[in-house]
DNA sequence: ATAGATATATCTGCAACGGATATAATACTT
DNA sequence: AAGTATTATATCCGTTGCAGATATATCTAT
């Protein structure tokens, strides 16, 4: 693990594939899918992760330790061999929490502009 | 110009860069290094972008039609030729709003899901 | 049993970021 | 007037991440 990584600053800011994953294990530990489809959900429809980005982005987010495997998984009835559960680490968790403010603070200066709900929300020709 | 690219949603979301290049010239026309300049101030000096990221957003920016350059720009006594300006077309405008909506809607999740200002900011194991 | 959905994984082309570097005009300083 | 720092734009290129295509296997339902 590289230990310049262990600074949470160093993984902001974070792309929008890593952030919706995050965002995704923010209430509990899931499987690669039903992260997929949790994305999928929060988003309506809009963001659809294709496995390419899914499963890459989770071999890089566990390499710098944002997240990490459970062995254990709960729903001992619904046993599928194949799933993998994923849950935060503490750093995962605090650099979600990072990226947040971040993003509240983009919000907030775009709002300062009169970005959102203006007037003119077409075209100005 | 690609006709594909006309459609708003064809953009998002959009990297960090490009985010807060149309947030400064969300305003009024800058210059690239105005732009840099406003980037960090608006980041507090958290966002440093390099001539690499600036320029070459710029460039890209121009190609889809997010921005367009002004010929005539303001302060005419502040006279720099080596200046030029840049300002958002119609479509960069409709395309802030809609990614400034979508992280407002990202923001909103990671709240339902208790992310800022919990009394765990730590490790729940 | 067969089909369709669930689930994970890798490969690869493409695009964007971002540091390094270059160059020149402008402003400041003495 | 000369020298230095700052302002300003531009390109090159290595590294990284996304995203579609593809492959494979398990589970569920009929």
């Amino acid at each position: 693990m590289n230990a310049v990584l262990q600074n949470p600053e160093e993984h902001l800011p974070l792309t929008p594939a890593v952030f919706n994953i995050l965002l995704a294990l923010a209430d509990g530990e899931k499987h690669g899918y039903g992260i997929m489809l949790e994305v999928e959900t929060n988003t309506q429809g809009q963001v659809v992760m294709g496995p390419g980005t899914l499963y890459g982005s989770i071999k890089r987010m566990l390499q710098v330790d944002l997240i990490e495997e459970s062995d254990e998984h709960a729903d001992p009835q619904m046993d599928d061999q194949r799933r993998r559960y994923y849950r935060l680490t503490a750093l995962g968790r605090r650099v979600l929490r990072m990226e947040t403010e971040r993003l509240v603070s983009q919000v907030r200066i775009a709002r300062s502009k009169k970005v959102l709900s203006t007037e003119f929300s077409g075209d100005m020709s």
